[in-house]
DNA sequence: CTTCTGACGAAAT
DNA sequence: CATTTCGCCAGAA
């Protein structure tokens, strides 16, 4: 694992591979850091200031809804190509972050396993 | 040092 | 479908 970091960095880490146009989930994320819990990666969220270059905007609940209604997030990924529907929500099946690729976890000391049951 | 408080998810009830 | 329970980080007061 990538040691000498804090979950909250190794959450930034996944959540900065996720590219323009597509969206990933709480739960998604803390599957792939392996030692956080999606309660920990809705804390590492709110803790993002500017200047930490996170795309915080493309990650979204496992509803596909955006967990801060009425603010701008949602403007955000409709710059991007996202797609909402009349509920406010997002297809997942359509915009949802298919995860990085092993190289990746590998390179950065993630553990590949989750792999196994996505 | 202690307490409080948040961008969540899955399963049980 | 609505509510409850647990998991257990990090910054502010």
């Amino acid at each position: 694992m990538a040691t000498g970091q804090s979950v909250n960095e190794r959450i930034y880490m996944v959540i900065r591979q996720v590219p323009e146009g597509k969206v990933t989930t709480y739960g998604q994320i803390s599957k792939i850091v392996g030692t956080a819990s999606a309660r920990q990666v809705g804390y590492a969220l709110a803790a993002v200031r500017e200047g930490m270059a996170v795309p915080w905007q493309r990650v979204v609940n496992s509803q596909g809804k955006v967990s801060l209604s009425g603010s701008e997030q949602q403007r955000l990924l409709e710059a991007e190509g996202i797609e909402f529907d009349a509920q406010g929500r997002i297809d997942l099946k359509r915009f949802g972050w298919s995860g990085p690729d092993d190289a990746w976890l590998e390179a950065n000391g993630f553990d590949v396993t989750w792999f196994w049951s996505r």
